[in-house]
RNA sequence: GGGCGAUUAGCUCAGUUGGUUAGAGCACCUGCCUUACAAGCAGGGGGUCACAAGUUCGAAUCUUGUAUCGCCCACCA
């Protein structure tokens, strides 16, 4: 029993310094290249059919923000996408997992541009070729912080594949995309309502504005009535006086400065009469028409509305089928331009404070009244997004949009859980044009080449030498740049499209080019992402994928929730609630942490982080760190595991066996459907419950009898790499470092030899038996669990401490298992610290406190240890248990519709468990009437 | 205003087509340092499955309604 076989095996199992060890080893080993479970150079052709034949996997990683860092989010999306491919790399299917990060337009410049305003300097004074330098500059020294903090994740994404979007071939995808879909009328540019964000000081999409519930308030304001095109000011007082006035609500008095009508509807018999007329805009003095419209709401407010056509979508749609002019009054900071008069270089915030202390004072404000509205806000720097109206480039999504929908319906895509196929085609429906461009620095530049001369729009890869309109050789690329999202949509295939062959497309004039990766890659299996992103992301990469690679990007979309606090907030810097995975991964393990996320992760729900199981998952490590020991200090240090059993299998073998198989089946059958929390149980019970649990307590006894011990070496070894394996994709360090310390110490004829690393080693098959061998073996090994479990709990029910040994017996009711358990007896006096253990058939001549079970009648003898009144008490408390358990079956039984209508197996069953708890019950009654 | 989801033990959650006395982890109580593991072992208490009605021989599970909570979408000024 020395522990030499184990000396280099440390004694206590510690996380920290695996991730360290084993990481390096692994990505500079090539161990996460798709090429490992390939030989050879693969053409395009043999790639097609490997990806057909499903022997390939495939995922693309959600690109992170350059400028992020690993928060829980990231920790739970990558280790569910670890799981997936380190499973189908140990399948043997060409895996791979490619990483990359995201550009993240305005967040990225953002960063910079705060470091600027502490070198007291801003990018406008340093120009945009210097500002995108140093941009550049900033991501090579600092961005992509979170590729390292990946490695301590233990994430096996193929490094040599990591792209990022605004790399050159990305690029070059993205000029392609654009120019094929301006030629084919999808990409156009136009001058309509955009949502403005002044504070990024750029317009962003109709998704990106969240709309947050707001206290407001909707302010009553007269404008009065005149007939003269250029009223004098008795004349408006004079309206004012009489109440000669049409009243408009509005939530933004601040915009009326542009307005340039008001309007109600045709019908509303109480304005008909003023429809044609004029009224003076207050403050400003400017006649404006009473027009009729009929989108106007006669139930809302007043059913007078006024119309701003540069300030509001409804308007400025109003304001086109009435040939209204437009007037913007704020810039693009937010403040109010000269077209405000006085109110010039006010903010918003303050015009409408000023605006309304002089509607006040002039006696144009009725009323104001405390409303609830929906106010939009940006997603990125929350400040109130303003519609101004403004010149943008747009994608038209509809026809897109179609074919997205139906690769949906069709199945060819699938959402997991489907539920959310639900939303993804309410927002489909309804889809709207999508606005591309920002008013940014930092992004894909968007190639349009316009002339100055006669304003003709080029759109082209690259800049055209001269205008084909007019010949001007005076031609300037747009300023704008794209939205991140639309080089996003383009990821899974971008990212596959070497920049070689982008190259040589140029050449050609045909793109895509197709090309070996593509073959076996695309489309890619699963993407695993979040909700919050459906529309933004996944929706989009849809619509391209489909449209451009004629093919969907993916086949399956995993949809996680959003990791929320224990109070269910959503966690933020700003609220304080953060929980930083580098510190957890720190102070549990990073395995323990990457089982934790998995285990609290339910099925397309929002997962409430709920710290208390982290601890338990940590000790579970060590449990296992703690099983290698016991099996590997229980062998000789030349210990060679043989290909199969050495001996006949003995009951508890059968049953450690058919349990792994149960296990094994279950486990597939979980990873297949993606409900990683089931995995996560399923291996968790059988290694702690049911190997350590049972087994291994039960191979203490068959490794002392030199008959049974060979047998139990083997399938202690067996059973716990194999139990290594099945933990591998969600525990990749503590099983690597064990695995790997058995495969350099241990002779191994059992496995295949490339596996001398777990990472590559192949996934477990079911053990073969004979059926009934494996349904006999299980039997005998459950009967004998039950015989100790009872002793166990009679024990503690009869309070009789754990080191008192005394005798029991037992009188089982078939011969046969009397006989197969008193084989077993050695197991059941080491497991139960009994003095001896004693069987017969039949109850007859027991002595000692008794206690009927399954199996027959249990003697113990105690009695001298025991309070007869406390035992009156406990059979009492069992009878009253059994009697209304009885009843309920008694019920059941009596009830002719039951009988007539159960399937017969079911009520053969409850036959059997009456007259077996009717059997104990006689038995109880029988020795109350004793006591 | 539309849509989706949730409600099971003190807490966080399982419970796949209706069919054993509804489970787990954590927390709690009792007893054990039994040489793999006290990061452990053994035992135990704790639930009218939100509420109401219905379908059924049988409902946590299916239907309808109610309540509470959460999320998404929507141009009502």
């Amino acid at each position: 029993m020395a522990d030499e076989n184990i000396k280099d095996l440390p004694s206590k199992y510690n996380p920290h310094g695996l991730e360290k060890k084993w990481y390096p080893i692994w990505e500079e080993g090539g161990y996460f290249s798709w090429k490992h479970n390939t030989e050879g150079e693969i053409t395009k052709e043999q790639g097609k059919k490997l990806h057909g034949e499903n022997r390939t996997f495939s995922m693309v990683i959600p690109p992170p923000n350059v400028t992020g860092s690993l928060h829980l989010g990231h920790a739970l999306n990558h280790t569910i996408q670890d799981i997936l491919v380190r499973h189908h790399r140990m399948k043997g299917d060409v895996s791979m997992w490619l990483p990359g990060t995201d550009h993240a337009g305005i967040a990225t410049q953002n960063v910079v541009e705060k470091l600027l305003a502490k070198e007291g300097t801003n990018r406008w004074e340093m120009g945009r070729e210097k500002f995108q330098e140093r941009v550049w500059q900033w991501k090579e020294e600092s961005g992509g912080m979170i590729t390292h903090q990946q490695r301590e994740l233990g994430e096996s994404v193929d490094w040599e594949k990591e792209r990022f979007t605004m790399d050159e071939g990305l690029s070059h995808t993205v000029r392609e995309v654009f120019v094929s879909l301006y030629n084919e009328g999808l990409i156009y540019r136009s001058e309509r309502i955009i949502n403005w964000c002044p504070h990024c000081v750029t317009a962003i999409s109709n998704i990106e504005v969240e709309h947050k519930e707001r206290k407001g308030k909707l302010y009553h304001v007269h404008y009065p009535l005149v007939d003269s095109d250029e009223p004098t000011n008795d004349e408006i007082q004079k309206a004012l006086a009489e109440g000669n006035v049409l009243t408009v609500a509005t939530t933004r008095p601040e915009t009326m400065l542009g307005d340039e009508a008001l309007a109600v509807h045709p019908d509303d018999d109480r304005y008909k009469q003023f429809i044609g007329k004029r009224v003076v805009l207050p403050l400003i003095g400017k006649v404006l028409p009473v027009i009729a419209d009929d989108f106007v709401d006669k139930e809302f407010g007043t059913g007078v509305v006024k119309i701003t056509p540069a300030h509001d979508p409804n308007d400025f749609e109003a304001g086109k089928r009435h040939n209204l002019p437009i007037t913007r009054v704020l810039d693009d900071h937010a403040v109010m331009n000269e077209l405000a008069g006085k109110y010039k270089g006010l903010t918003r915030e303050k015009a409408r404070e000023k605006i309304l202390e002089d509607l006040e004072t002039e006696k144009y404000l009725l009323n104001i009244e405390d409303i609830k509205h929906a106010v939009g806000q940006c997603y990125r720097c929350s400040t109130v997004v303003e519609p101004i109206s403004s010149l943008q480039w747009f994608v038209k999504v509809k026809p897109l949009a179609e074919k997205a929908i139906e690769v949906v319906k069709d199945g060819s895509i699938e959402f997991v859980p489907k539920r959310w196929e639900n939303t993804y085609f309410e927002w489909m429906y309804n889809i709207q044009d999508w606005c591309i461009s920002r008013q940014l620095w930092w992004g894909h530049r968007i190639p349009a080449y316009i002339c100055d001369e006669c304003g003709h729009i080029h759109v082209a890869l690259s800049q055209p030498d001269k205008c084909e309109k007019c010949d001007s050789s005076n031609i300037k690329q747009d300023e704008d740049v794209l939205d991140t999202w639309f080089s996003s949509a383009l990821w899974p295939f971008s990212t596959l499209l070497s920049e070689q062959e982008s190259k040589e497309s140029k050449e050609n004039k045909s793109w895509p080019v197709d090309n070996t990766e593509l073959s076996l890659f695309y489309p890619t299996r699963v993407l695993v992402t979040g909700f919050d992103i459906i529309f933004f992301w996944v929706a989009r990469m849809i619509m391209m994928g489909k449209h451009f690679m004629k093919e969907i990007p993916f086949e399956k979309v995993y949809i996680h929730g959003l990791v929320r606090d224990a109070d269910r907030a959503k966690m933020s810097k700003s609220k304080g609630n953060v929980v930083n995975p580098l510190e957890k991964m720190g102070e549990y393990g990073t395995d323990a942490f990457r089982f934790f996320m998995i285990s609290i992760l339910p099925e397309g729900k929002d997962i409430i982080y709920d710290e208390s199981r982290l601890k338990g998952y940590a000790a579970f490590c060590n449990k296992i760190w703690n099983t290698a020991r016991f099996i590997w200090m229980n062998q000789p240090s030349d210990y060679v595991l043989p290909k199969a059993a050495p001996g006949e299998l003995g009951t508890i073998d059968t049953w450690i066996l058919k349990e792994f198989n149960n296990t094994l089946s279950k486990i597939n059958d979980s990873l297949e459907a993606m409900r990683f929390a089931e995995y996560a149980q399923s291996i968790y019970d059988f290694i702690w419950k049911t190997f350590c649990g049972h087994y291994l307590e039960l191979s203490k006894t068959s490794l002392k009898d030199s008959e049974t011990a060979e047998t139990t070496r083997y399938v202690l070894n067996f059973v716990f790499l194999n139990s290594l394996k099945l933990l591998h994709p969600v525990m990749p360090f503590i099983t690597e470092e064990l695995y790997s310390f058995w495969a350099e110490n241990t002779k191994d004829e059992s496995s295949d030899k490339v596996a001398e690393k777990i990472i590559v080693a192949s996934w477990p098959q079911p053990v073969e038996f004979s059926d009934s061998a494996s349904i006999d073996g299980w039997e005998k090994t459950q009967r004998l669990i039950g015989v100790i479990n009872k002793i166990r709990s009679l024990r503690g029910e009869l309070g009789l401490p754990p080191g008192e040994k005394f005798s029991v017996s037992v009188g089982f009711n078939d011969e046969k298992i009397a006989g197969e358990l008193e084989l077993q007896k050695d197991h059941i006096v080491r497991l139960t610290n009994l003095k001896e253990f004693k069987t017969q058939t039949g109850n007859a001549s027991l002595e000692g406190i008794k206690a009927p079970f399954d199996y027959g009648t249990i003697a113990l003898d105690v009695l001298h240890l025991v309070d007869a009144e406390k035992e009156k008490e406990r059979l009492g408390k069992e009878a009253a248990n059994l009697e209304q358990y009885v009843n309920s079956i008694n019920k059941k039984l009596s009830n002719e519709k039951f009988v007539e209508n159960a399937p017969a197996d079911l009520i053969e069953g409850e036959k059997s468990k009456q007259a077996d708890a009717q059997r104990k019950l006689g038995e109880i009654n029988n020795l109350l009437s004793f006591l």
